[in-house]
DNA sequence: CCTGCTTGTGCGTTATAACGCACAATGTTA
DNA sequence: TAACATTGTGCGTTATAACGCACAAGCAGG
C-alpha cells in the first residue's frame, strides 16, 4: 500500500475518535457509507478523489491533512537536500529566504555561521528537528523557531517524504 | 464535480503540457494507463488514493500540488481572513512574520503604513493577487513578492478555496 | 501522392470502489 | 433476565475506476 492510503487511514481514526464519532455518525456527516469508512481505515480500499472531497467535507478537515508529510515521490538520490532561494540577500535589510527541501531520514548539519547570524525556520508540510545549542528541537509544521546560527546547527527530516521549510537568515 | 477533480484535472494537463509528454508517454511514466489519464483530464473518471500516488510518483510532483487552493472547507463566514503570528516583532532584528489565510475571492486592502516599511509575502497553497504601486500582480505558490508597504497595498485571493501565505514585515 | 507512425478518444471487459443489508458482539435499560 | 439499540465487519450487488485495444485523425517522411 502507498504512503498516501497508509497516512490516510491514520488520519481518518484519528479523527473520527478525536470527535468520538462512531462510523453510522461519520457516515451521515460525510455522506460516505460506514462499510466504505471502515473498508479504508483497515486500508482495504482506496478511496477516490470524490470520496475524499466528501471526507474532508464531512470532518472539516483540510485535504492536506489527508497528505503523508512531504506529499509525493521522494527526492532523486542526488537531491538529498535541496535550496532554492526565496528573496536573495539583501544588504540593506540584512536577510535572504531559502526554501529548502530535505529527504526523508536525511540529516544536514552545518558550521557555525559568522558571529551574529540568526537563522529562523518554519516547516511547512510536516514536522522539522532542529539541532540548536546541542540539543535537537521538533518544530510543528506552520511553527516558528529562531535560533544562534554562529554555533554549530542542524536540520532533519523524520519523516518518510520529503519536508519542506522557509529559512530565513539574517546577517548582523 | 467537486473542486478537487476539477482542479487536479487542470494540474494535470498543465504539468503533461509543460514537460510536452503525450498520454502514451506519461502513461509510461506513471504506470496509469493512458485511457485513464484522457478520462481524468477530461473530468470523466475521479481516481483513487492509489492512483494519486502514481500520478505525482511519475511526474515528479508533491501531491499537494493536486489540491485545490486551501483545501477544503471554507472558512467559517466570521473568518474572511485570518492573521497568525509566527515570529513576533523584534526590535533587534526589525521585523515580524505573520501567517495570513484569505477566504476564497477575498480581497483586503491596506492603508500606507509608515514610511519606508517594506513587506514580502510568500503564498504557500495557491495564487495569490498583491495590490502594490496601484497594480495588482499575480504571486505564484512559492515565489516570493517584496514591495514597499507605504502606499496602499492589498491582496486578494482568486480561488475558490482559502488561501494561506507568510507575510513578512520590516519596519525601518 | 502513399505509407507509417503518433495521438487522443471511445468501447467493451475486468477489477474494485461504494453501497445496503444482515449479523454477531457488546452495551444499555426496564 | 429479556428486549432493544449500537457498533463494526463481511457479503453480495451495483456503480464506476482502470484497463487493453481498435480506430479515426493528423503528421512526417519518402
Amino acid at each position: 500500500m502507498d504512503p498516501f492510503n497508509l497516512h490516510l487511514r491514520q488520519v481518518l481514526k484519528a479523527a473520527r475518535a478525536q470527535r468520538g464519532w462512531s462510523l453510522g455518525k461519520a457516515a451521515q456527516e460525510t455522506g460516505v457509507s460506514k462499510a466504505m469508512l471502515g473498508q479504508i481505515e483497515r486500508g482495504e480500499s482506496s478511496p477516490t478523489v470524490a470520496t475524499l472531497w466528501k471526507l474532508a467535507t464531512g470532518f472539516a478537515l483540510a485535504l492536506s491533512d489527508f497528505l503523508p508529510p512531504g506529499g509525493s515521490a521522494p527526492l532523486a538520490d542526488s537531491e538529498q537536500m535541496s535550496v532554492v532561494p526565496v528573496f536573495a540577500f539583501d544588504p540593506a535589510l540584512g536577510f535572504e529566504m531559502l526554501a529548502i527541501t530535505l529527504a526523508p531520514g536525511e540529516r544536514h548539519v552545518s558550521e557555525p555561521h559568522a558571529t551574529g547570524v540568526v537563522e529562523h525556520v518554519v516547516p511547512l508540510n510536516g514536522t522539522l528537528e532542529v539541532l540548536h545549542q546541542d540539543v535537537w528541537e521538533t518544530v510543528a509544521a506552520g511553527a516558528g523557531l529562531r535560533f544562534k546560527a554562529d554555533a554549530p546547527h542542524g536540520y532533519a527530516n523524520p519523516g518518510v517524504v520529503p519536508l519542506c521549510f522557509h529559512n530565513l537568515v539574517f546577517y548582523p
